[in-house]
Formats: C-alpha cells, structure tokens, sequence
DNA sequence: GTCAATCGGTTCATTATTCAAACCAATGGT
DNA sequence: ACCATTGGTTTGAATAATGAACCGATTGAC
C-alpha cells in the first residue's frame, strides 16, 4: 500500500456519525503507525483536506475537498443530475430511493431521496458503505464489473448482516448472472431486517458502472406487481443518469427492457 | 515535498477551464518526474478521486471527492450557509459577492453570486486561485493569519496583475495594519483592471481565518457612500457566516464596527 | 497526592520509495 | 518515411517514509 493510499484511506474514516476523529483513534482504525498518520494528518492539513476543530484538537474533514467537488460537478454533474432523478424515482414508486458511487473497491451512498407516500419508510441517514454482497445496489454493480474485481470482492469476508443474507459465493455468482440478463438487481433483507432493494447499475464514459441507483422499500410492502413497476422505473432512470452523465452501457447490457 | 503532498497538488492542476489533464501535461504542471506523476496518479485512481475518461486517456476529477464533501457539508455546513449569505449580500450592494476559502498557501473561490442591479458586473466563472496581495480576500485572510504565514506568502513573487497592483511588501504590511484596525479590506483594480475588491475574514472554530467573504464592483460605481455600505453589509455578512459555521473572531478582530 | 493510562506530538536509525534519465510502443501530422 | 508526442515502464542513485521508543500534558482511580 502507497504513502498516497494510506493518507486518502485516512479520509474514509471519517463519516456522519463520526465527524471527528483524533490522532489516536484514527491510528487505531487505520493499523498504521501513530507517526505515520500524525504526519499524513499533517500533509492532508496542509492542503486543506482536514483540519483541526477547534475545542479539542480533533481532525475532521477540511474545505479542501468542497472546491474538488464543485470542480467535478462542474465537469460531470453527477449529484445534481442523480437528484432530480431520484426525486422522481421516489414519487413514481412512493419509497426511499438512493444513489451510491463505485470508489475503489467501496460503495458508498451519496444522495437519497424519500416519498411521502407511507408513514413506513426506509431511511438512509445512518448509511455508510454498502456491502456489495448484501446490496441491490452492490449486486448491480458487481454484475457488470470486471470479473477480477468480482473475486477481489468476494475474496474478502462476507459478513451476514441478517439472517437472510446470502454468503454463498456460488449463490452470488448465479444472482449476477441473473442480473446481467435482466438489468437490474434486488436483494430482500439481505443487509437490513425488512428492507426490500432493487438496483440499476449507473455507467461512466468506459462503459462500467460507476455506481448504482436504488429503491429500498419495507419488504412487507413488495407485491410481485409493485416490484416490477419499481424495476421498470428504476431502468428508466439508470438510463437517464447514464446517458445525462455522458456514459454508456455496456454492449450486452439488456437495455430493451427500459422502455 | 511530502508524497503526499506532492499527490494532492496535483489535484489543484484541474480547473473550470481545464477539467481533463492528460499524463504528460500533469508532469509538466506539476515539476515532477513522469514516472512519479503516473504512480501518483494510479493511487489518485484507486482511491477514486480521479478517473480516467472514457475518450482519450485524460484524468479528470473522480466521484470519490463528492462523498467528503457531502461529509464536510454535514458537519459545517460552509458552502449552504454562505451561498444564502452571499444573495443577501448581492441584493443589498447590488454587486458581485463571492466566498473565498483558504486551503494550505491558497485562496480559491467557492462560490458567488451577481445582482441584477447593473447591467455591468464583475464575472467569477473563470477565477481560479485569488492572489494574496491584489485582492481585498487575500488581504483581508493575511491580515488575521499568524505572522509566519504572512511572511510565507510574502516571500513568493508579488506579480503586477495590473499598473495598480501593489508589490511592496512594506505597503502591503501597511494596509494589513489598517485591515487589522478597521475589519475589512479593499483592492482598487490590483487583480484585474476595473474591479474593486472589498471584503472581510471569516473565522473558523480555531479563532483563525477560513476564508473571506468579499464584493466585487466596477470601480466607476465606486463612490465613497457605495464603499462604505459594502464595507456594513460585508460586516454583517461575515459576522453572521462565522457564527454560523461555529466560528469565533480573534479577540483583537474590531467587531463594534459591525451593526 | 500518587500512580498508571492515555492523549497529541516528536525523534532517529533502518528501510522503502522516489528521482532522473533513459527507453518502449503507439499515434498523428508533415 | 520521418519526427514529435502520447501514455506507460525500467534502471542504480538520492530521498523520503517508517515504526519503536520517548516526551510532556491530561485525566481518572484510588
């Protein structure tokens, strides 16, 4: 692992329900040395990438980055396009739908939006990194990755978040299969108790998936006729992302059955 | 130069105007070896904070950096605070208003806003990094940053943007003297011929600068009533941004001055 | 008041990476 | 065919990162 990769790694620690973060902490979620990361911290201070909050002398992410991201915006508007998108994904289908992005060998939710639809619903706040195996959304992605980032994937630990999550990696292997020919992805509790979630997988300008667009519904709520109306709107607006994004699919992507 | 540095740097190389860098112009911006720059750029890559566009083989900024911004939003919520600050400041001057925030040795504009007062106005689209000496932002950072730091950015060329920029270090000190008494600093034309900078230093949790919020004018509609209501505005408007991202001004910062 | 643990930060010999200057193969213009 | 330029790779010599131990300052238990 590169003196780069450890200092950006450093940044993923940081999340909503972890804002803050010390030396030694972060010393303790990154198994790398404290002198190591007391100068990574410095260097990613330098640049603005973190800083030091004022009460304590905690880290926290820093300015540095709002200027990156406007930057990317400006050239691929990923967030405000994948908003609007999502607005109208949850009004058609009345539930929680959700964007997450492909970074390195993470996916991590970006933007949601809710319906008001039901007094039930599945709420995103607390989300942090998808699991790849246990996701809609991960299971699109995975689908139409480069096999050797497949079994880098599945090489790894697949931890059973409930008891309805599939770990088999021969069951896997057969969902992405399934996947591939119809486009989209669901997993039913596969992660959260009750939470029914379909995906389509989102592409860049290389024609792979840049990350996913989801539907997460309590599952009490999934009829067979409800699950198709959302995989029918979800391909809809997989393509309209895609191709408002400037991306494309791939060429054996089952794009017929997006109206 | 750190490595880590080194690899963030060149993160700063992208711009509105130059969005995708191809791996031989990277080097030659950045007076680093190729070979360096390829390898930096491939850990930039794995981490996702860049990518490589489906055309040609450019890099451009990847989706990874959106997700710490959102992160950073969430818990100081600059860029939402100060962009509803900064139209009250343009309804109110009837001017260009724009943020400004420091990262490392550099002052980037973060957003901005126009009036529709006039049918001229100063433009920020293309503004990339604002130089120190010639605008009232960088002005008004130095004059409440440490004296090292002042001296730093004071040892590095001072180039004459225009026939009124000033390059003497010792009138320099001499307006951050005055900054510092009065609380908001200008720039007459010192970045760009016709534009009058005012602006006053925002603070973050840590007593120091953050950044500057700042008017921006023609200077023909300069009288000395429309500067002395740009400087009252641009009190209020930094006083209430720094509380507002949980900011405290320095204990010496004139603060009577602001309603 | 003392002790031990923990905090952010620092030091220094050892070790690994980065540098510079080549070199490739591919592409494109003349 | 030619030359220049592209993205990418290789080489000993220079430079940087690393990790165990160490500081002084807090903190909490007793």
């Amino acid at each position: 692992m590169g003196t780069v990769t450890k200092a950006l790694s450093l940044l993923n620690n940081f999340s909503l329900s972890r804002p803050e973060i010390g030396l030694s902490e972060m010393t303790r979620l990154s198994d790398l040395n404290k002198a190591t990361v007391y100068r990574l911290l410095r260097e990613l201070q330098d640049q603005g990438f973190v800083e030091q909050a004022g009460a304590g002398r905690a880290y926290r992410l820093g300015a540095g980055v709002l200027r990156l991201a406007a930057l990317r915006e400006a050239s691929v508007p990923l967030l405000n396009v994948s908003r609007e998108i999502l607005r109208t994904l949850s009004d058609r289908t009345g539930e929680t739908a959700h964007m997450s992005v492909l970074r390195g060998q993470k996916l991590s939710a970006l933007a949601y939006t809710y319906s008001r639809a039901h007094a039930t619903k599945v709420t995103m706040e607390d989300t942090g990194d998808l699991a790849f195996h246990a996701t809609g959304s991960g299971l699109a992605v995975l689908a139409f990755s480069d096999p050797e980032f497949v079994s880098a994937v599945l090489s790894r630990p697949l931890p059973a978040y409930t008891s309805n999550t599939i770990t088999d990696r021969k069951r896997i292997l057969a969902q992405l299969e399934t996947i591939r020919r119809v486009g989209t992805a669901e997993s039913v509790a596969g992660f959260e108790d009750e939470v029914h979630s379909h995906a389509a997988p989102v592409f860049g300008t290389d024609r792979r998936p840049v990350g996913a667009l989801a539907v997460a519904a309590p599952c009490a709520r999934i009829t067979p006729q409800a699950a198709a109306e959302i995989r029918r709107e979800l391909a809809i607006a997989a393509r309209q992302l895609t191709e408002r994004i400037g991306g494309f699919f791939p060429e054996d992507f089952p794009l017929e059955r997006a109206a």
